[in-house]
DNA sequence: ATTTTCCTACTAAAAGATTAGGATTTGGAA
DNA sequence: TTCCAAATCCTAATCTTTTAGTAGGAAAAT
C-alpha cells in the first residue's frame, strides 16, 4: 500500500461513495475550486488503476470504475502510518492527543466508554 | 500551516527531538536507506526555514537550527486534516476505527477510561 | 603562508504530482 | 453503412519534491 496524494484521495473519496461510476460522475461531484478538466480527472483514474486502487469494466462506450481497495483498509493503513511517523508507534499517545483536542460531547464520551468496555471482554 | 512532505517530516522529527542542531547532527541521525547527501539535508532545512517551521542562529561558521513550529502543534493540525479528509470531519468515527484497530492492552484501556472520565467534568 | 578541511550558498537536474489539449476510437442513431 | 457525438487514449507542459554537485569563504592544520 502506498499513500495517496491529495487529489488522488479526493477522487477516491468520491468513488468510495459512489461505488460504481464513470469519469463524468466524479467530475460532477468535484467542487469548483476550480473544477479540473474532464481529462484531468480521467488521468487520475488511470493512475489509480495503475496503483491498483481501482479497476473498470465496460458499459457501452463508457468505462465504469469501481474500488479494489476499500476505504476502511486505506484509513487503517493511513492511521497506522501517522501513528508510526508522528507518535513513535504509540497508539496511546495518538489517542491522548486526539481525544483531548476533539472537544467531544458527553454522548460521544459515553459511546466511547461503552466501546472500551466491549473491548475488555 | 501546510502539510510536510515525507522527507520534510523525517527531518522535522529529528529537529523536534534535538531542539538545537546543525545540518551534520540531522544527517548523522538519518538511517542509511541510503543516507542522503549532506547538501540534500541542508536543502531541506533551508526549505523548512522558508516555510517557517525552522529558524537558525549562527555559531562560529555553523548554523544552529531550532523549531518555530512545535510538534504538538503540527500533530494536532495533521490529525485534524486526516479527520476532515478521511472521516468526513467526524472525530467519533476516527476514534472508533482507530481504537478497534489498535489492539490496546487492558491497562491502556483503563488509562483511556480515566482520561474520558476527566473530560466529563 | 599555503594547503586542507568544513561549512554555507547557489544551481540544477531527476522523479513524482497535477493539469489539460488534441488525436483517436467507437457505440449507436439516421 | 456511414457519420457524429461522446468517451477514451496519448502526449506533454507545469509545478512540487527530492536529490546532489560545485563554488566560495573562513578556520584549522601543516
Amino acid at each position: 500500500m502506498k499513500a495517496l496524494s491529495e487529489r488522488e484521495q479526493e477522487v477516491m473519496n468520491i468513488i468510495w461513495e459512489l461505488r460504481n461510476c464513470c469519469v463524468e460522475d466524479v467530475v460532477s461531484r468535484l467542487p469548483d475550486d476550480p473544477k479540473p478538466a474532464y481529462t484531468t480527472v480521467q488521468t487520475f483514474m488511470r493512475i489509480l488503476e495503475q496503483k491498483e486502487f481501482l479497476a473498470h469494466k465496460r458499459d457501452g462506450k463508457k468505462h465504469i470504475f469501481y474500488p479494489l481497495v476499500e476505504k476502511p483498509e486505506y484509513t487503517r493503513w493511513s492511521l497506522k502510518h501517522m501513528k508510526d511517523n508522528l507518535f513513535g508507534g504509540s497508539a496511546k499517545s495518538l489517542l491522548n492527543t486526539f481525544i483531548r483536542d476533539s472537544e467531544l460531547s458527553d454522548s460521544d464520551i459515553l459511546e466511547l466508554e461503552s466501546l472500551l468496555e466491549e473491548l475488555k471482554r
